[in-house]
DNA sequence: TTGTAGGCGTTATCAT
DNA sequence: ATGATAACGCCTACAA
């Protein structure tokens, strides 16, 4: 025992002096064989411990089981939870993950790209760096017509299959749910980006102010990080802009709530002298107090949609060239951050 | 094009009259190759599109490059820096991540073993589940003498190499700082798991209620999954402790703030009537009011030196026989929920 | 129902 | 410095 060396279907086949096609077609279940024989076989395989090789499996099927996910980072509730929807599917379904991130560098995501390639995912699930406008690199997987979709932060031409929120719609609520506690001077702080998730927040913003007969501002967007840190700095900006905002959206939870805490703490009553909502639902917003009005981000379900997507595409029915977008159902969460008298 | 045939070694073979060992060669930038074929062949090679086969290689080199990464979730914060830790150190080695969750459930663990196995990982990283008290599921790696260690929670019978902290040391320090601070009836709330995490933890906890001469009682461990939610119930229990407790030491960060929010909601004051501690040093712990004391956790290192301890068994020098322990620095952050007068 | 044989793409071992 | 060729372990026509 202790050997090095693997037991092959040959081994089997030798001991149990039967080919190795035999053994092959056995040990997948091929109905073809005789169910006394496939017994003698797993049996055997069983004994000696054998294991399928999937290299040379793939070498010959050309198929390798494996689905790559790249993604910014694991770092936030909401993509962790993505990532638990993705392998509950692609689990189920037979599939093993490769995850990997592109730290939100555009240069660090074209080689995961590669990786993946080389690697030769069966298909790929991605969520763009901050800054990735140009996505060329995925004409590789184009190319060799190797299926792949976009989550949440998806490509600008929407040339690919896209699962996403309806960004700008949410975020019209939101402004909308602050306009009608009374907001008239509403700051928006967002990333410093140009992703379609943030973009379609400022329109949902702007369309909001314009349909409730509200000026637009440029200088009542704060772009910054969106980190927590982030959050207070912009406190600190708005708490000497003049005259003083009364609302202020902040683009995600995390933010906001640095944001909220900073501005308590400069004597600022929320929601009273200044409302606060954020954005994805994070744990941290019913922490926070007063609670953060917030967006539930259905961060499982687009990991079980984007996933199931991508395999109904392996398992081959439709094309990848059907470019769809799925939108998902993305609800206005009012808490006390907002709510006025 | 739009082949989708890959280009092989064959075919940059057959363009330049070549034999296919010099092409292998000159892609491995073997010395042996004269510089003008190297480069005719790497041009070739870029030119038309060819990616080497991971497969027909690994089946050839026995080895994967690929290292298998199990933990019971990726949806805390100190799991997701772990997560980067290893994945930078990794990366930077050559070697691509296979991240598999067993959703706390030892059946689950199980399974992701045997898929690693399969996919012939090269190396392992372990983060165990709750309730696995059983590690025989490792002895197929232990067998095949590929090296694999553990990390956080880590097996009972240390037989093989772990990182983690020292978290007996940890609590006895957060145990000693509340009674510092005056508390003399001190909750421990923890998950109900017999994971050294947890174990050593009441350990250090009882350890130091001995050191200063207080009594330890059985009732006064409240045992739950450790969720925000199950901190809100933790509180409703405390609060009909008679005597009131006047310290809760609470073996995560989540829960803490569960407790402590919930707490306050009835009314008490936090720390005057009663402190709080944590652990993990989560985000939330700065968000919640009062700011929670806590235990740094060194994720990030953790994934860092995990990893780096995996490859340097992979790359050959010492064997994993050796059983060795690498305990990281976690050191206690006192905030305003324990701080008394 | 089972067996034979060739190929999947690469690399290592001999030769040359 | 380069070439020929035999593995690596599995799958699948095709034949029996």
């Amino acid at each position: 025992m202790d050997q090095d060396k693997d037991v092959t279907i040959y081994d089997l086949a030798r001991v149990l002096n039967i080919s190795v096609a035999t053994i092959s077609r056995a040990l997948k279940d091929d109905p073809v064989v005789s169910k006394k024989t496939k017994k003698k076989i797993l049996d055997l395989a069983e004994e000696m411990g054998y294991r399928s090789n999937h290299f040379a499996r793939n070498l010959r099927n050309r198929r390798t089981h494996m689905i790559g996910v790249i993604i910014p980072r694991v770092n936030s509730y909401f993509m962790s939870t993505v990532i638990a929807g993705i392998e509950k599917v692609t689990n189920e379904a037979g599939y093993n993950l490769i995850i990997s991130q592109s730290s939100e560098s555009v240069a660090k995501e074209i080689q995961c790209v590669r990786t993946m390639f080389n690697n030769r995912v069966d298909g790929l699930l991605v969520s763009l760096a901050y800054d990735t406008t140009d996505t060329s690199h995925f004409d590789l997987f184009q190319r060799k017509s190797i299926p792949f979709l976009f989550f949440d932060r998806v490509a600008e031409d929407n040339r690919w299959a896209n699962v996403l929120i309806d960004n700008r719609k949410a975020s019209y609520e939101v402004t909308s749910h602050l306009i009608a506690q009374g907001c008239r001077r509403i700051v928006h702080v967002t990333a410093n980006s140009k992703s379609n998730v943030y973009s379609d927040r400022i329109l949902g913003y702007k369309q909001a102010l314009a349909d409730h007969h509200l000026p637009f501002a440029e200088e009542n967007i704060i772009r910054n990080t969106l980190s927590q840190e982030a959050g207070g700095d912009a406190a600190a900006f708005i708490r000497q802009m003049d005259p003083l905002p009364d609302g202020v959206f902040v683009a995600n939870d995390n933010c906001a709530v640095g944001c909220l805490l900073a501005l308590k703490r400069s004597g600022l009553r929320i929601p009273e002298d200044i409302a606060i909502a954020g954005f994805n639902n994070d744990p941290v917003s019913t922490v926070v107090e007063p609670n953060l009005t917030t967006v539930n981000y259905p961060g499982y379900e687009m990991g079980v949609v984007a996933a199931r997507n991508l395999i109904h595409h392996l398992n081959g029915t439709s094309g990848i060239e059907v470019t769809n977008t799925i939108l998902l159902k993305a609800e206005l969460i009012v808490r006390a951050s907002t709510q006025r008298g």
